[in-house]
DNA sequence: TCTGGGGTCCTAGGACCC
DNA sequence: TCTGGGGTCCTAGGACCC
């Protein structure tokens, strides 16, 4: 019996999501029909479209781009800010639905997922996939693609095939025909690098990269050359993982800048607003950090990262977020500094710590006082606890992360 | 291309060990 | 002081994804 997968891919998710909110609470307009992009505050610098509506494509605008931009391609734009938990909420309630159509499911990101559907039939797929769109769509309000074949990959090729609201299948033989003529910058993992150097080897669409040497395009670019060779081909074994089966390798925030930054001390106060985000976050996933590492973009968009290996694993927020700022001060070049970020990797299991660590009496209280905090900001807000130096200073407290507590009313079915 | 934020994996070079 | 090879870990940067 052969494997089939489904891909599941909600349509402009973020956008679809904001209009279906939008609608719940009152507004009578639908951004999806309209030219409308969900995107960030140009004012905090953070203005990029993060999602478009169908009609906005009609003007070039692209995910990615500035908002300014996006506006020069057409003036009338809609601009909707990002609500984060209201995403959240919706993609929890499509994956129930999903649940009622099989038990293994991967969620591949907050409006993705991969559903090992083999005890079906190729016929008998295709109806299924039509009965979960529809519901979600009847039950949620939003629309999706479904892609179906016999691995991830060929699945999500296949939902990337026309939208909104439709089912594709791209089983391995359909690949030369329904894959094959697509510009190689569809193939899954081709990326804007990747197709300029494949362009100057004349390999400009999926079709050329399959029929290419996979000697030749691993001599290039290596073990990825390969991989692409195989993809551009439907090969791929990977498989579709049950949630808590993955686990975390890494986590970061960062942030960028209102504006410029150019003395050591507002850079280290970021720094501590976004490890009051993000150590939070690690404690909460039962995790301990071996590696710190921090980021930091300049004015002129150049970018440094350092890191260091602790010579134990922590969850202290003072403890790391005095490696952060000694980073910082070690490659810092007094250059104005754009964005910072900070990032945790080599992860380690809480539970199977050295329990000698406990031993040390201050950090031991350390520990306390960060679950005191912990405790407190979730019993009375983040805002109810900050630290001296954020008072009456221009750099927020928390920095970084989704932000909830503006949308936490959330009624209706989403 | 005047370009957000959260992730993953790969590579190449160096340190250090046997 | 120079010469090897293999293994592991660390580090900085770069590619990709959503």
């Amino acid at each position: 019996m052969e494997n089939i997968i489904f891909h599941v891919d909600v349509n402009s998710a973020y956008l679809s999501w904001n209009a279906i909110w939008d609608l719940q609470h009152g507004k009578t307009l639908d951004l999806r029909t309209v030219p409308s992009i969900v995107g960030g505050d140009p004012e905090s610098r953070h203005g990029i479209v993060l999602a478009k509506s169908i009609p906005s494509k009609k003007y070039g605008i692209k995910t990615g781009e500035t908002l300014f931009s996006a506006l020069m391609k057409c003036p009338e734009l809609k601009i909707v800010p990002p609500r984060y938990s209201v995403y959240l909420k919706a993609s929890d309630a499509m994956v129930e639905i999903l649940r009622e159509y099989s038990p293994l499911i991967e969620r591949y990101s907050i409006d993705e997922c991969f559903m090992d559907m083999s005890h079906l039939t190729r016929e008998s797929a295709v109806e299924a996939a039509l009965s979960l769109k529809n519901r979600i769509h009847e039950e949620l309000g939003f629309t999706v693609n479904v892609g179906i074949s016999t691995g991830k990959l060929l699945a999500k090729m296949a939902s990337d095939f026309r939208k909104p609201d439709q089912v594709h299948t791209l089983y391995q033989e359909e690949v030369p025909k329904k894959m094959w003529p697509l510009p190689v910058q569809d193939m899954f993992m081709v990326g804007s690098r990747t197709t300029e150097k494949l362009k100057k080897m004349n390999i400009t669409t999926i079709g050329d990269l399959a029929k290419a040497d996979p000697r030749f395009l691993h001599e290039k670019f290596k073990k990825y050359g390969y991989m692409i060779s195989c993809y551009a081909r439907g090969i791929d074994s990977s498989t579709v993982k049950n949630e808590g089966t993955v686990d975390m390798k890494g986590m970061g925030n960062s942030t960028t800048l209102p504006f410029d930054f150019t003395d050591r001390i507002s850079c280290h106060n970021v720094l501590l607003s976004i490890g009051e985000t993000l150590v939070p976050r690690l404690r909460e996933a039962g995790k301990l950090v071996k590696t710190v590492s921090i980021h930091i973009r300049s004015s002129d968009f150049t970018s440094f990262s350092m890191q260091k290996t602790l010579p134990f694993a922590s969850d202290s927020t003072s403890l790391l977020m005095a490696a952060a700022c000694e980073l910082f001060d070690e490659i810092w070049n007094e250059e104005p500094v754009r964005h910072l970020g900070i990032s945790f990797s080599q992860l380690k299991e809480k539970d199977i710590q050295q329990l000698s660590f406990f031993k040390d009496s201050r950090a031991e209280k350390m520990n306390r006082m960060d679950q005191v905090i912990d405790m407190v900001r979730k019993n009375f807000g983040d805002d109810s606890l900050i630290r001296a130096t954020f008072i009456n200073s221009p750099v927020k407290a928390f920095s970084g992360g989704v932000v909830e507590k503006d949308y936490i009313f959330m009624n209706s079915h989403l």
